[in-house]
DNA sequence: CGAGAATGTTTTGTATGCCAAACATTCAAT
DNA sequence: ATTGAATGTTTGGCATACAAAACATTCTCG
């Protein structure tokens, strides 16, 4: 059980890079990686080399480019990671989509296990919960807008509610 | 209206650790800050020529330390994305406080402003609208827990539906 | 097959950012 | 005022990370 050191942002974005483009093209290529990164096609080399060291990646020179197991491991929790923030951003804060994809590309790099677990719970939890949901989402966009509530009840509360003085 | 390069992490760490200095103590240290952001000192005097350089604080060699108005303005925000991140994380997502900081301190460097400010419009959204507020935080934490939702109407909506009963 | 284009690599140089340790200055106590 | 401790600075070295450009290999297609 040896402890790996943690991967730099840089050494993140590149097996990111690769699980992305192993998806799409089948194999990735120094130059698709450069050009997603944009960074020039010598540095993705160096890089490439230091990340094979660390037996993340498979390469020889000139060869084809695939990630070892681990990682892809660690490609699929950085990707993981991107997608949960994104949605957060995206459906919770309701954020420019622009926007919310290259804050989530940084804020990937630097969010922890127990904070992404706990981000989805609770993304989960707006939209399971009777007491919020999407109405409740979009009502937030016009809270950030006037500044003011527009105060409605929840329709599950008010059926809730109802049923519950029938019964009396 | 030139525009200035954006600082980098370490700077911004370096302005925050400042501010924080010249509030508790009056005046920023070489020795407090290389302690505050666990360096040595002699990394901090390169800093703070290099800050000095940028016109973000006032500083000659074995001088005192002070943020100029630029930098204090610089070191405020970052002061206040910190604030705001670990009022989330800790009152929202109720991640433990050490996590939470941790957390905060990393990511208060890669979140935009946009993103802040509909932050601080969220919190504030959940503890003003009737359908949220502290109970409905409180419920998430079981929820996170049991996975499951505890089916109970919010106060404010059931008064608000009793009301409405009432009037008719 | 062969030449030129496309792609990949290496080299050299730059910038940041840190440490360790030698060195300089300031402070504090007598 | 002096001296030793505390504090601050400088120097040299290291690692990361990138660009630019020269160089090498591979691919493509005529």
């Amino acid at each position: 059980m040896t402890t790996t050191p943690p991967l730099t942002e840089s050494m993140e974005n590149y097996l990111e890079a690769i699980l992305n483009l192993e998806k799409t093209q089948k194999v990735a290529r120094v130059k698709d990686i450069a050009e997603k990164l944009s960074l020039q096609r010598g540095s993705v080399s160096g890089a490439l080399k230091s990340l094979e060291e660390k037996g993340l990646i498979n390469y020889e020179p000139y060869s084809f480019i695939t990630l070892t197991d681990t990682g892809k491991k660690i490609a699929k929790e950085i990707t993981h990671r991107h997608a949960v923030l994104k949605d957060f951003l995206l459906n919770v804060l309701q954020i420019e989509p622009l926007i919310a994809e290259t804050t989530a590309c940084r804020m990937e790099h630097v969010i922890d296990k127990t904070t992404v677990d706990r981000l989805v719970c609770f993304i989960e939890y707006i939209h399971e919960c009777p007491r919020t949901g999407d109405d409740w989402l979009e009502a937030f966009v016009r809270y950030c807008k006037s500044g003011k509530l527009i105060e409605r009840p929840c329709q599950k509360c008010v059926e809730q509610v109802h049923k519950t003085i029938r019964n009396l």
